[in-house]
DNA sequence: TCAAAAGTGTTATCCTTACACCCATGT
DNA sequence: ACATGGGTGTAAGGATAACACTTTTGA
């Protein structure tokens, strides 16, 4: 029985998760002074969702789109009881625009809305020092032993001890595990009991979760799709492609492995220049093969997961 | 800017993709004598999306719904050129009840509307007998050389003469590359120029591409998450198991690796009874481990990709 | 000369795939 | 006896991970 009208007045809404990789750390566009994430209206006036989401973020940015996605779709009734709201997210993939000023909104850190993501420089202490023993705690005062176990298993599952258990894709499960616990900011405001507030930015709204998802997801997509191109200018070398890569997994890669795979895939091919001026030996350049981003609907990729040192 | 009101009434539905392994054919709920999938209207009465999609589809089947999982938000404008509707897809993994009279709608086979993903027996006559010949010449007369050559370089990736090239997870592209071509009803509908009409079932509105997609993330995903219990009666034995994935995968597994996987995986554990009574030794009965059950959110599962004979 | 980064070569290990074979039951 | 399905062992191959080492530049 499709067509049935609903019954209050029903509003959509485009969120985006725009995200760009500069001087080693991944950004997110953000506005209001980085408490939301980029929202406009939804209307019918193009093809597709797609479409219109990337006509709107072009139109705001002044700056090209390249690879977007559908996340999910949220209907959150708790901002306004009467009006019904359902947000459309999006992920999408830029390079963040050289002249700062253009566009309406502010490239914040990832890391700063996540600082337990970020184990490039191994595992942060905060998670060892805080999120831990409170995560311990939260367990054991579980209701029943059911639940109790339970609670043990999902810490132990995502935030393990063995820093070689880690495993960065889980970046919504344990957004969502510290949310329960009452150890963000945005639990408090539904109402839940607050355990402790743990460094990290917060958002309006749902937004932090929306980011999470979009997050998760593009750690996912870069291990098996060749979409970390999107984020790279267009000559590179593999010392930057490996940086990005790192910037996004969070955690540091072994060298040699890297290029070793990367090379081996063909997805890329040298310029035949070199950088110049920086210390140390100068690199070969590399671009993206333009020819593998025409069959880029089935193309795969692999990104070697051997860690560094 | 969120919180705008759209400019037309809007409408949003919900649209499931229910489906079960029954006798060693995968099966899609279906209304209208299998036209349509079940879509009701959204209403904001539930937690989230997804309870709501949850209590609505038990009460219409009086069945439980295992695992559910949102697919994808369509925004679908040629219904109705005035009403606005938005589509949200879920799929969802029961087991179909044994009264069949039991809620409205009908059970069809999904192969039924994609006759040539059934790889079960080999490659299908019909690929080798009408799609690759009429997907050569759609590709060969495109406009101009580079789209000629992308068009090809589709119809290899996805319709590959080697079998081992296979890839059943590619689903929602193949259906979208007959549609481009001319090759599904769906197409004539909207306009197209139709070069030919395959066998396979077609549905109204875009309904045959959202079972695709469905379709395409159940083969994806019973690859690595323990998801294909959730169609298992309670209890079961391995080549019960194996033929359910094969009856998804739309293919043939190899039978000693795929004991020996599933097994060390520790998924499931012996019931102590045996088969009794069929042709054959009788084979040990198998339940899914129900603490696995709990871990379900984070917990990996392989399925072996080595083909039978 | 040293630090920093680019590169090359080789080996160990694990997982997947493939092949060969034996066991238990009903007709 | 034989067909059917259950069940075990082991070897080949490929991909990943780990380690050691050389080369080229700028400060």
């Amino acid at each position: 029985m499709p067509h049935l009208p609903t019954t209050p007045a029903l509003h959509a809404e485009l969120v985006a998760v725009l995200t760009a990789v500069t001087g080693g750390t991944p950004r997110v566009l953000t506005t209001q002074g980085g408490e939301v994430l980029p929202a406009g209206p939804f209307q019918m006036v193009h093809r597709s969702l797609q479409a219109g989401l990337r006509a709107w973020v072009e139109s705001q940015t002044h700056h090209a789109l390249g690879y977007v996605e559908q996340l999910y779709t949220f209907a959150d009734r708790d901002r306004d009881e009467a009006a019904h709201v359902l947000s459309i997210s999006y992920l999408g993939l830029t390079r963040e625009p050289a002249d700062a000023a253009a566009g309406t909104g502010a490239w914040q850190d990832c890391y700063a809305y996540f600082p337990w993501e970020d184990w490039r420089a191994g595992r942060p202490e905060l998670v060892a020092q805080q999120i831990l023993p409170q995560l311990s705690s939260w367990a054991e005062e579980a209701d029943t032993p059911a639940e109790r176990s339970l609670r043990r298993q999902r810490v132990a599952a995502q935030f393990p001890l063995d820093e070689a258990l880690w495993n960065e894709e889980l970046v919504l499960q344990r957004y969502e595990l510290l949310f329960e616990a009452g150890l963000v900011a945005e639990a408090g405001h539904r109402g839940l009991p607050m355990r402790a507030t743990l460094p990290g930015r917060s958002m309006l709204h749902d937004h932090r979760r929306i980011l999470a998802t979009g997050f998760a997801r593009l750690r996912a997509k870069i291990k098996y799709r060749p979409v970390v191109f999107e984020l790279m200018p267009p000559e590179f070398t593999l010392l930057q492609l490996q940086q990005v890569v790192e910037a996004l997994a969070g955690r540091g890669l072994h060298k040699q492995n890297f290029r070793r795979l990367i090379e081996q895939q063909a997805l890329i091919e040298e310029t035949g220049a070199q950088t110049a001026g920086s210390t140390g030996r100068p690199a070969k350049l590399f671009r993206f093969r333009s020819d593998v981003r025409l069959e880029r609907a089935t193309a795969g990729s692999k990104l070697p997961l051997a860690r560094s040192a």
